[in-house]
DNA sequence: CATGAATGAGGCTTCATTCAT
DNA sequence: TATGAATGAAGCCTCATTCAT
């Protein structure tokens, strides 16, 4: 794992790379994510991208790479744990929200980026398994009703994703705020608590 | 509201414009989808399209907002009806998953075109506060949980949305399939049903 | 063989592109040939000759086909008659450098073309198998000694290409002049005529 | 013309470069010869090259000359010796096909290379220089019948160009074999001997 | 001396838009 | 109205050259 001082400068800058890429995607759309963008957003060349990636394509797909990485790296403790079900309902929505709280570019380069063409792939489809898992294991514990489990998992994270991109307009409320609706709705779903004495 | 002759001449072609767009847009994607090319899906000459629009970007988000529109129409029996809301869920569910059952087109179209800049603008605003007011009415007549009523069109709306984009791969169950499962997803909850005896 | 407008107009187009572009390339050689040069040189823009050529490289071949074509079919009716050998290659030798010292653009943009890569192909090859089979019936008719065919038509044609190039710098001799000489020389040899009497 | 130390390793460097790029033009062409390539051909940096030479195309031309210099080496002995002029022809074109045929690499790269701009200049013309004394000579001591020099010079030298990158393609026949036939051609003509007795 | 990361001019190509017919 | 040839801005990418280490 002891990288040479070129591979982590070389790390350091792929990752600058990405990270204004992100950030031009999230303020004009994939559409104007143009190389030219980015590069004056990096604060470097144009041709210096092409060290780094091998074509524009290459660089937005690593850089929503990265981004579902860094965010499945964060989400994978919650998912593992020992806790009920609620819990981690709750503490998997809070982190998700928190974490593009702060990466508010990301959403939108995600989706764009994979819209078309067959992308929201390799990473993605990790970070869907991996709650998929944990949804299963969840049902299989009895600790949540058996349906169908990778329609839970994918209204589940699409769900939140809708959340997010909300949270992008407008002054959003607390993460708590959403968490615990989200959570609310999903455990206890639409109805009135009846019977629930 | 009589159009002339030539009011209709115009309506009628230019809507075999927007159509031509979505079927482009649906089988090469909104950034495959030229002026070109959607001339020659429609069979009139690039320069005529023109004629109708007033660029490319105008003709898209027409396009799009013509289906939202359609599809409004097909919703908007539904949510006006007097049935009991877990009977409008399941008929709204029904409604949506069969009309892009019909028109898979169109959701990449419509995703994709609205993702970059600030698109979804008008008529997806209409359709989706026509869910708020249907939602709305329903929590006033406590027949739904209290809960934010954003929030809750929204999850809505998009967890449909993901479900339709997942029908578009591989071969999708037959749509009262998922009308079913959602809808006792969103009336129930995930938790097991443990007091209801 | 009637074409219609269109196809005539088309047809004009391409060529004066060819055209533009076999002088460009005679100015700057083919590196200089960029697709601005030739669209200045043509005088339209750039776009307008992608919609003749389905690229640069495209365009150059279809450039030295045309030249050669050309040249050929002024050689044709010579090496086809019936004249006795002497007499053919002497009008042979004046056909093609009569050609040249009008389009003496050409054989750069030939031979530079065609260097690299498989080049000089489908048309140079239909050119050089006619005067391999003009030499091949001399041979046979017993009008010219029997040699290796092949490099006896590879020699003539290159020689007269050097030749060709030659006369491209300073002033050229009359055409008549090198026309004789080579004629003389291949004809006759190099040693003295001793035995002639 | 005793070196230092430093001049000995600077000559060499360069040499090595020089081969270098002669191999990668060899293998790729001139416009496929990069300044990357060659240096890694070279096993060096890409800076490293512009301590020895001045641009790509200084180097370029450089390696051009340098290879016709060490041809020119091996041609003057033939061209100045005192035998008569029938050997010496076919000791020359020996003597070229034989470097050729180790050097295949060369003839692509300086034909190329010199297409372009007015390359072909300096040291070619030394060679060319050589050549035409040489026949001139012939002339004067009445082995060769008088023909415009310059011109036999050409055509003799351009033959040869032309076998050479002939035997490039396929399994090229045995020096020797080229060596009699060109001789023969040059020497006595393409007419039948009839006169000979 | 040697290196190779960085630069940016310049090439190719696409495509939305215009306009003469 | 309809056409489609022409336009040219704008995008992607390559590569010769420089310069700080």
């Amino acid at each position: 794992m002891t990288m040479t001082k070129q591979q982590v400068v070389q790390a350091f800058r792929m990752q600058s790379i990405r990270d204004a890429a992100s950030r031009v995607v999230s303020q004009h759309g994939v559409g104007g994510a143009t190389i030219d963008a980015i590069a004056a957003e990096a604060g470097i060349a144009k041709g210096t991208i092409y060290l780094y990636f091998k074509s524009r394509e290459e660089l937005l797909e690593s850089a929503a790479d990265h981004a579902v990485t860094e965010l499945m790296a964060q989400v994978a403790g919650v998912l593992e744990s020992n806790e009920p079900f609620d819990v981690q309902l709750r503490r998997f929505f809070r982190t998700v929200l928190a974490y593009f709280d702060e990466h508010r570019d990301f959403f939108r380069l995600y989706q764009a980026a994979c819209k078309e063409e067959e992308c929201r792939s390799r990473r993605y489809t990790e970070y869907f398994k991996r709650i998929r898992a944990w949804v299963k294991r969840a049902m299989e514990a009895d600790e949540v009703r058996r349906l169908d489990v990778d329609r839970v998992a994918l209204v589940l994270s699409e769900s939140l994703g809708a959340v997010i991109q909300r949270r992008q307009l407008d002054a959003p409320p607390p993460v708590d705020a959403d968490t615990e609706w989200l959570a609310s709705l999903f455990l206890d779903g639409l109805m009135p608590k009846k019977g629930k004495i």
